[in-house]
DNA sequence: TGCAAGCAAATTGTATCCAATTGACGAAAA
DNA sequence: TTTTCGTCAATTGGATACAATTTGCTTGCA
């Protein structure tokens, strides 16, 4: 009720549509956080009640949701958390790489002024909670690659990028042994270093690698702690 | 009215939210043939009584239109389709090229074995259309690139295709002077032929070249012919 | 005549209400 | 014991009603 209210207001200034934005984005984290986990219901008066709005403003966001890739809604049955398959995961890093590498292009050829900052600053905040495990750090991990994207200018560009990268998150979730992957902010370094060089040959490189070891990470089977996503799995087959 | 229920009908077996999607189908299929004009307004009660159905209906597809980047709503305002910018329109050109160089990339590895009778099957039914300038040419000239991303058995790439496509059909038919472009048709061909010569690198070439044309083609100044979209342009400044 | 304040019309933002569909449970028959 | 059919609860699909905000116009005043 507070919640959606506050974070309505916080964003009211910079945005629009104050509480249906609110929800959708704190639902989105919701999900990235692996508050919400993958096959979970999100029954729209029960999300409606808790954030104290109507099912309305749930409904639109929950389309939104949708539209991005994190729930799906099955008629007349409601909205989960998607579940990606093993082979949509691997079409949504095909894409992520493809247009990753594309924003590593346009970066070596020209990067604003205060770019190299606020990459660096990110780098640091990430290092901050490198021990820590968990859903803070992938969120994080995430967000310098949102970050990039931005850097470029092209707005189109960031917004996809921005999406693909939240659906890596949750597939990362689903499958992904262990997040806190010490290595991943070691090459976000890197390739800053290598955009600095402009470098794109080798910035590219840098950049293929880095996804293809999370890719990598998410190969592997489910997680063994995710026990109800295993199980959801099947349940998606006996309950129709 | 009986127009959305009949897609409903139509789409309801294979899809589902019938109305909204019907509702969404419509509008986009009119944004992008032009019946409704960059710059144009949609309000809520007018599109629904237009189509015989409420205000909910359509606020739900023209917040999926909005994300697909066909309109923009402005708080309290209403919604309109989309004017890009000059800008804009780069931008998206640039992310067409990345994504569509992927597709070609990935054909050239792998295409299904129905896919050259698909592709050919298009051509002729562009052919069929060439003399006539208009909406239906430009749509099929899209339709043909979404074909083949669909081909490469990838649909998250094939749906941001689609997606981006879409937005450069808007984009050609606010800035671009003919889009009965002959030589179009025949670089598709040459793209089917390229595709088949598995020449991964002429393929691309050969895209790249035909969507730098057409975006050539967009960069020109407005359509003589479409005041209104210049007007508002300006109008766009003046109402705050 | 020009500007400002205020009022009215229109349109969106949100909530609530009714109908339709689905899934589950249970009972009855094979 | 198993399978099938029917009823019921739960939840979404869609429409309508109400509140809030914006816009444009009118009116009054300098």
């Amino acid at each position: 009720m507070t919640d959606a209210k506050m974070l309505a207001d916080k964003t009211m200034s910079e945005n629009k549509n104050t509480l249906t934005n609110a929800v959708h984005e704190l639902l989105r984290r919701a999900i990235i956080e692996q508050a919400l986990k993958p096959g979970m219901r999100l029954p729209e008066d029960t999300v409606g009640e808790q954030f104290g709005v109507s099912r309305t403003i749930v409904r639109h966001a929950l389309v939104r949701l949708e539209n991005e890739g994190l729930v799906i809604t099955r008629r007349n049955r409601g909205a989960f958390v998607a579940e990606p398959s093993k082979e949509e995961a691997q079409h949504v890093f095909e894409v992520r790489r493809c247009l990753e590498n594309e924003v590593i292009r346009l970066l070596c050829q020209r990067i604003p002024d205060s770019g190299y900052d606020r990459l660096e600053a990110h780098v640091r905040s990430e290092e901050n909670v490198k021990g820590k495990d968990g859903p803070v750090s992938i969120r994080l991990a995430g967000e310098f690659h949102i970050l990039l994207a931005e850097l470029t200018g092209n707005e189109v560009l960031a917004r996809y990028v921005s999406e693909i990268v939240l659906r890596c998150s949750l597939i990362m979730s689903l499958y992904a042994r262990n997040h806190s992957s010490d290595c991943a902010v070691d090459e976000h370094s890197q390739i800053i270093a290598a955009i600095r060089a402009g470098d794109a040959e080798r910035a590219i490189d840098i950049m293929d690698h880095h996804l293809g070891a999370v890719a990598g990470r998410a190969e592997l089977s489910p997680r063994p702690d995710s026990i109800q996503s295993i199980l959801s799995h099947y349940g998606k087959e006996l309950a129709h």
